[in-house]
DNA sequence: CGTCGGCGTTGAAGCGCTTCGATACATCTA
DNA sequence: TAGATGTATCGAAGCGCTTCAACGCCGACG
């Protein structure tokens, strides 16, 4: 391997002059420069990860800890995980994969060992036990997800209650009085995950105000168990003609369960999904939806992350830092006006 | 941070032998060992992870590169990402995520930089570009998947051939004679990842041999495309009893567009899917299918790994080690016999 | 003309750990 | 009992980098 030493020979220099050319911590002549430079690449120079490490106290690398629960949709982690790494490395850092196995003792580890400079989680619970260990590290953390005590942390996350709200107003606009809510499995709110309760929230809040009926029904993730959900649904509320789905993983069958049922979407029942764009669009219906924004949120959260590494930033206190972006709701062909309703040439997207 | 030394005059020994303690390299003597382990757990001490790679050349790190295709089913990808750092812990190693957006080059930088002491390669193409610069990086490397030249690789994978002779030996043996293959989407097979192909070539190879008419179709993700494919399948063979799927994101649809044709499964159209377990038990119908190990595909990579970075597998030469796990096909409710096929009573399950 | 300040560069001191002898002592063997 | 053998511990030399104090040099300024 070749080492700084032999680069600073070779491009006779010291080894401090090819250390700042490397930091750009000092100011050198753009003659030494382009000569260091020059040597870098003809001698395929790679530093010391382990010994730059050492010597500034600074890995760069950054934790990303994702605690595997089955209940929880895959490619939405999946695609944070990606725009994690990604956004790292335009940040000049790597990503460190935790997953929940190790308990969050991984924590301490990681950050004990200066293996990692800074954590982001994910799958944040509203009392998660992470969180003590996270305070207590007193290094940069950012969580993807809201606790239910956010002080001294720095949190990112889709604002669930405006994406409730924003569905409730577009289906109240299309004169919907009476919907449903399909929602996540029973085992996310007992979890109290936050985003699940924070979106009916929402959906609550906005249906007082709009004078509209809402009825909330967990969902677990099979075919069987939307089939169930729908039947008790219409059971019990026969003049249901909207429904808001934040499930995922039974959107499909949902489809397919309301065509079986002849019930025609959007003419008979009107569907609203929370989902990542890729889901909504490929479904036999292209589905009005409020998109889950996983890429932006992994980005943003390595971007906050970024921000309180930045050597100047350090004395700042860590401070309490919420960030929840807003959500978009797409129309497209899974809406419309309610059964019954004539058609008002009003704005029909009551989003705000 | 507390340090080694710390630690070392805290329990009154020196510093080399906290690290024996540590490392198990020499004996120690019990009391010798407790009083040290006592220090280590009252001083709360972490090894530092930037002196220890950097003493050591050993950063207890490997990288797991994984390249983001929106053509491939992330759920997979997920979960042998999580088998992997599941696994590297039990080896105490964490793991590094690397996507492909950095290109080929992550590979020497991460293994040049001594960041990542060994790699996984996930979603290998069969002539992957970054096949060269993993060979001459000269560290050990496991590709998850199989590439055309194995040369100096260790390579591990579904048997995806055997995959389809499964399927292919089951229908057979429930006297279906014409049977049509969904594949994976055109630009999987223009690609060349090869697990499709596999899984094809099996297919045609065990229905020639067995008498069966086999077509083949590729299909993209959404429900729009299984339509067609749909289709132009019954249009072209309207003899067709039976369906293997290899695309998982189609499955739902599938089935519901089936129903709809009025077509039941099994007693019109028998299904067998290759894909999760969990995809398989979750549709309307339970489906006979061939399970993606996907998490023991992690598992035996870093296995493989941590074989070759054991200090005296260091002096064997690299070799080529190709694994094929064995598929299994479990029977669920999606196949039965051919329609206007007499039950027998010979065995239903063909599978060897 | 002497001095000061800034720029570009250097030497050297670590960062915290591993590991290779070397040492000290106890145990066994002839 | 001398020497050989083995066991438990220690000291010190790095591993390759960053960074600080210091230095030489130049032009500018009084």
């Amino acid at each position: 391997m070749v080492t700084l030493a032999e680069v600073a020979r070779h491009a006779g220099v010291s080894a401090s002059t090819v250390s700042y050319v490397l930091s750009g911590k000092r100011t050198i002549s753009a003659r030494t420069r382009e000569r260091v430079e020059r040597s870098i690449r003809e001698l395929g120079y790679h530093p010391n990860a382990g010994a730059r490490a050492l010597a500034s106290s600074r890995s760069n690398i950054i934790a990303l800890m994702m605690p595997l629960r089955t209940d929880m949709y895959l490619p939405v982690m999946m695609e944070i995980a990606i725009a994690v790494a990604t956004t790292a490395r335009e940040h000049a850092h790597d990503v460190l994969l935790l997953t929940g196995q190790e308990g969050p003792e991984a924590t301490r580890r990681v950050v004990g060992s200066g293996l990692a400079d800074a954590m982001i989680l994910m799958d944040v619970e509203l009392e998660d036990e992470r969180l003590p260990l996270v305070r207590e590290t007193r290094r940069p953390a950012v969580l993807i997800g809201l606790p239910a005590d956010t002080g001294e942390l720095t949190c990112v996350d889709l604002d669930f209650a405006e994406t409730g709200r924003q569905c409730v107003s577009h289906l109240a606009g299309l004169g919907h009085r009476e919907i449903a809510m399909v929602g996540e499995a029973a085992a996310v709110y007992e979890r109290r995950t936050g985003f699940a309760e924070r979106t009916i929230l929402g959906v609550r809040e906005r249906a007082a105000e709009l004078g509209v009926r809402v009825l909330h029904r967990p969902c677990e993730g099979s075919y069987e168990s939307m089939a169930g959900t729908l039947s008790r649904i219409f059971d019990e509320r026969p003049g249901t003609t909207a429904i808001i789905v934040q499930n995922e993983a039974v959107i499909g069958p949902m489809l397919s369960l309301l065509r079986q049922q002849g019930r025609a979407v959007p003419e008979d029942i009107s569907v609203v999904a929370v989902c990542p764009e890729q889901v909504a669009t490929q479904q036999s219906v292209a589905l009005t939806s409020v998109a889950i924004p996983a890429f932006e949120m992994g980005q943003r959260a390595v971007e906050l992350v970024m921000d309180r590494l930045r050597p100047d930033a350090v004395l700042a206190p860590a401070g309490t830092h919420t960030e929840l972006l807003p959500p978009t709701l797409t129309v497209r062909a899974s809406t419309g006006p309610a059964a019954g309703v004539p058609v008002s040439h009003a704005p029909a997207n009551g989003a705000r």
